[in-house]
DNA sequence: GTGAAAGCGCTAACAG
DNA sequence: CTGTTAGCGCTTTCAC
């Protein structure tokens, strides 16, 4: 907390500096048409001489607006949280919001906290990316608050309660999984990410059901988790290669497990995309560059982003009507590591 | 703007509904000490029992205190500015502070618009990396507004006139440039960035004196400035493999160009770290990862954030001194792509 | 220790 | 078109 206390010019200097009224150099200031231009022209020289400095704060509590939203984000340090980031803060300072940003770190305690944080300071909608075990109380605040929020890129909240912007990350399994299934793969790993988030369920229905449509019996043994970084697809690989029977094929949680797994079988002297195929999910920019080049599933996070802050700006303009889902739906990229020869740009 | 009139509960209903004043639930609310336990108590159930949200705008507005801060970042694709922008945040959420973000994509406009958005928004204080060309009227405002402002990891503003944390650019440069010498390399093109950027002229004066200090006769045609992405290192390169003399080595203003440039040459069958060595600037944590692993030079983006974020907050608890430049150190991170054999980790 | 009154900088309603 | 009055939710004197 700062302890400066400033002086600011205030609506009422700048009104007697420019002989009217505040309530005359307010509608000013706000571009209200029904002023004549003379009366304007004199209070906007007077701003200027003065140098005003609008005082949204205070006029958002006169007023009961809010202009500010409120943005929870999972983890920065993985790409596709960054990207998706991008998304939303642009398409919100579009529309004129200023945002306030907040990082979970996937803690519950610190969502509830920037929460709590974020309606003191009066935001007029939230969007989230929310963490797993999401407290119940917290929602019920927000709920009787009933300040609009919206989720992205994973539904660990109730369903139908808040909107929701996501891929569909089932059909992403799926595709990811036909994709092998078609290079002749019959043993296919699902590796990396965290069985107790909506997102890894759904990744491994769609893989379970892409197996089980090619008539492949499951097998447990190959779906291996693990923490949802590069060192967690580096140690997910190399718990699976002690497998007496190993996969010739890995689909992984995300792009950024998918370079720590490709990363471990280099280690191990296994060339990915040769020995072994992988696939991983996201297409973050990254995934191109790699050697190999990744095959992954699109998910498009600065679209969703934007969407996202879209729904937002129309809840917060009274739309009322019942929560919404948005599914995008994802795209297969093909490159080098699932073992293919083309290439797709 | 959001429309929505909410209704809040206000201390006055908790004071009312506790049987106290409204001053006296203002005292408990705010944890002060002289107030006797049975009241407190009393009040601190009202506001369970009401489900009073603390009202932190108006509390801020009244005692012309600040609990936000502006936090202004150019971009986010970059890796190095996202890990820096973990630094920060961290920093300063650990310190009480909420943040409000701001991206310029490097447009001075949009610098301006943001830091105006920031001071409407009553801000304590300002953490920010300036783009090159901000407007002198708008640090004529910060100044004469007279609110803490720190800038880091560029300074492209007016030296001496805010605080600054960053790396040494300089030593940097000459440390890269001397390991590509101490390789047997004479010929070292100095590639990618923005030559109007500061950090760009730092990095190429340490490169410039690298040289001299080894008796090498500077060749400007081996200066190759591109965009500061993957893209711009890709473009550069293969601009520099035209030249009738090429270089053998390439230091690049960045990780995210030498990305590119290790791309470019991999596309022309010139394989990074053996036939040509690179070395980047930075150490985002891809550079570990990447195919050959880069030898970069390590400018520890979380390190500049945090202690950008302890500056401020510094500066808003009243500390009035002269502006002070706090130069991080820079390492040399050795590992494939100049061509030797060691590994760093 | 607690209460009453004033006011942060602005907007909203209503007069004129 | 412009001015007057009241008050957003809180903190801050200053009494008691």
């Amino acid at each position: 907390m700062s302890d400066k206390k400033r002086s600011r010019v205030t609506l009422e200097q700048v009104a007697k500096h420019a002989g009217v009224s505040r309530a005359t150099a307010s509608l000013v200031v706000r571009g209200s048409p029904n002023i004549s231009k003379e009366t304007r022209k004199k209070v906007l020289q007077a701003m200027k001489e003065l140098g005003y400095v609008y005082d949204r704060v205070a006029a958002n509590l006169r007023s009961q607006r809010s202009s500010t939203v409120g943005l929870i984000i999972t983890e920065l340090d993985n790409p596709f949280f960054s990207e998706l980031l991008v998304g939303v803060h642009e398409a919100l300072d579009q529309e004129g919001y200023t945002v306030i940003l907040g990082t979970t770190f996937d803690r519950p305690e610190k969502q509830d906290a920037l929460l709590s944080t974020m309606l003191e300071h009066r935001v007029g909608g939230v969007i989230m990316s929310p963490v797993p075990g999401c407290s119940a109380e917290m929602l019920e605040q927000l709920r009787q608050w009933d300040i609009p929020v919206v989720l992205f890129a994973r539904d660990e909240l109730p369903a139908g309660q808040f909107d929701y912007i996501g891929i569909d990350n089932m059909a992403g399994g799926r595709m990811a999984v036909e994709h092998l299934l078609e290079g002749g793969h019959r043993r296919i790993a699902f590796i990396g990410g965290s069985p107790q988030s909506s997102v890894w369920k759904a990744r491994r229905s769609g893989y379970s059901e892409a197996l089980r449509a090619a008539g492949i019996e499951m097998d447990d043994t190959l779906l291996v988790p693990s923490a949802t970084t590069r060192q967690g697809g580096r140690m997910a690989v190399k718990r699976l290669l002690q497998h007496p029977n190993p996969p010739t094929a890995l689909f992984c949680y995300n792009d950024v497990v998918a370079f720590g797994a490709m990363l471990g079988l280099k280690e191990e002297g296994i060339v990915p995309g040769r020995d072994i195929a992988v696939v991983g999910f996201d297409n973050i920019q990254e995934s191109a560059l790699f050697q190999p080049p990744l095959t992954t599933v699109a998910a498009f996070p600065e679209k969703i982003g934007a969407y996202a802050a879209k729904q937002l700006h129309e809840r917060m303009r009274g739309d009322a009507s019942a929560p919404k889902r948005t599914i995008l739906q994802p795209e297969l990229v093909i490159r080098q590591s699932s073992g293919k020869r083309e290439e797709k740009r």
